[in-house]
DNA sequence: GACCTCTAGAATGGATACATTGAGTTCATT
DNA sequence: AATGAACTCAATGTATCCATTCTAGAGGTC
C-alpha cells in the first residue's frame, strides 16, 4: 500500500540513515510548510499508512519531534502539534536575534567581497520572487531565498553549534516561514529587504556591532510580524 | 527482573507521561554524570535489562537522545555517547556566553532584594560544600549548587525559551558540569565564585551591560576549563 | 605465512500482536 | 428529562517476533 511515498526517502539520503529519520523529516515538513496545521492530532496510524510504513518508526520520529518542541504528547492522548501562543513566538525570536546578532559578530572576521556579492545577490532574489506562488502550502521560492541569506551568514560565521541552536529555534513551531507574512504585506517585504542590504552594509564596513545590533532589529522585527500572524490567526486552528 | 529500577520512575514526575520520557532522563542522568562514559556503545539490551524495560521505549527514548545531540546514532551499527571535540566545546560555551548575557539583561529589569539575597545565598552556597564529593561519578553537591545559581537568574528572567535554549545547549555533551573541573582546582573554585559575586553586583547595580558582559566573560571562562578537561581526557573514551 | 572469502553470530531496524487507558455513548435511575 | 454510571471502541503504550546488516572468526588459497 505504497500511497505516498515519502517525499526524500531514497533520493537524496538513501545512503544516509534509518527509515526513523526520513519520516521525521517528512513530518516535521508537512507541519512547518501548514500542510498539517497548528493544533491538528497527529494519528499514528494515519501517519503510518501516509507515508507508507509502520507505526514504529512514525513513534520514534515523534519522538524526535517532540524533543525537538514541535509537537506535544499528551499521556495517552496522542500527539498535537502545539499551537504557539504570541509571547513565545516573542520570546523564541528574541533568542534568535540574539543569536543571529553573534553570528554576524563572527561573520565580520571572515566575510569577503565573494561573500558579500553572495549576500546581495540572495537579497536581490528576495526582491524578484516577489509574487512567487500563492499563500497555499508548500514553502514558497521567496522563503528559500530568505533562508539563504541568513544561512549564508551563519557558514561564514562557522560556528556549527550555533547554527543549529538558530534552527533549533527556527524550528520550533510552523510557519516560521516569515516570508509567508512578507508575501502577504509588500510593505513588510520592502522593510525585509531594507534591513538585509543594512545588515550587508555593516559586514561591508566590518563594523561588528553596528551589524549585530542591525541583525537583531531585523529578527526582532520579523518575530513581531509572526507574532501579530498568530494572534489574528489563533482562531483558525484545529483542522482548518 | 527489576534489577535496577528507574532512578526517578515514581516518585517524582509518576503523574506526567510514558515510560518513554522516563527512560530518557534516566540514560541522559548516566551520561551526563559520567557513569557511562563517552564513546561508550550503547547497547539497547543491556540498557533494557538496566532500567528493567523492554526495548521498544529504549529506542524512542535513543531518539529523544539523539535529537539532541548528546548521542550519535550510526546507520545499524547502534549509538554511541558522542565524543565532543575541544573546538565543539568552546563553539557550544560561545554559545552559551551569549545566551546567559541576554538572560542577565532581561534579569536586571525583574531583579529584586530578595533575588539578590538568593544568588549570594546559592554562591555561598557553592563556596561552603568545597571538597564535597569524590570526583568519582554522580553529581556533587557543588554541581547542584552552581546549577541553582544560574537558573535562578533564568527564572527571574522570565524567557521559559531562553531558558530551554539554555538547557539544550548544556545538555549536548556529558561532564557538563564545569564544577567537576572546579573540584579538582581550588584555584578555578575561587575564581568562579568571585566571577559570581561581581556577575550579582552587576544586577545589584542594575547596570544590564555590565551584567551581560560579566556573564559572558563567566561563562566562556567556565566553557575554556571544559575544554582543557577535554583535551586531557581526550585519550580516555571507549569504556574507561 | 599472509590475505581473501565465506559463514556464523549478534545487534539493530521494522512489523505485528497484546495490554492499557481515555473518551464517547447509551441505558438506567432519580 | 437530566444526570450518572457502565460498557464499548479506538488509539496509544509495551512487548515480542522476524528481517537485515555488520562484524568477527575460521578456513582455504595464493
Amino acid at each position: 500500500m505504497d500511497t505516498a511515498p515519502l517525499p526524500d526517502a531514497d533520493s537524496p539520503a538513501g545512503k544516509g540513515k534509518a527509515l526513523v529519520d526520513d519520516t521525521a523529516a517528512a513530518i516535521r515538513a508537512r507541519i512547518l510548510s501548514g500542510e498539517i496545521p497548528i493544533g491538528s492530532q497527529l494519528r499514528q496510524v494515519e501517519l503510518a499508512e501516509l507515508l507508507g510504513v509502520s507505526r514504529t518508526p512514525v513513534r520514534e520520529a515523534l519522538r524526535q519531534l517532540q524533543a525537538g518542541g514541535l509537537i506535544e504528547v499528551l499521556p495517552n492522548r496522542g500527539a498535537v502539534v502545539r499551537v504557539p501562543a504570541p509571547w513565545e513566538v516573542r520570546e523564541a525570536y528574541e533568542v534568535r536575534a540574539e543569536l543571529e546578532g553573534l553570528t554576524c559578530v563572527r561573520a565580520v572576521r571572515a566575510v569577503t567581497p565573494d561573500v558579500l556579492r553572495e549576500l546581495r545577490e540572495a537579497n536581490e532574489t528576495v526582491r524578484t520572487v516577489s509574487g512567487g506562488s500563492p499563500a497555499g502550502e508548500g514553502s514558497s521560492p521567496s522563503t528559500a531565498a530568505n533562508d539563504c541569506f541568513h544561512t549564508l551568514i551563519h557558514t561564514v560565521a562557522g560556528n556549527r553549534r550555533l547554527a543549529r541552536a538558530i534552527k533549533d529555534v527556527n524550528e520550533a513551531f510552523p510557519r516560521n516561514v516569515s516570508a509567508l507574512v512578507l508575501q502577504d504585506n509588500p510593505r513588510h517585504r520592502e522593510d525585509n529587504i531594507r534591513e538585509h542590504e543594512r545588515i550587508v552594509e555593516a559586514l561591508a564596513a566590518e563594523d561588528a556591532e553596528r551589524a549585530r545590533s542591525e541583525m537583531k532589529a531585523h529578527v526582532i522585527s520579523a518575530g513581531e510580524q509572526l507574532a501579530r500572524w498568530y494572534e489574528q490567526r489563533s482562531a483558525t486552528v484545529f483542522r482548518g
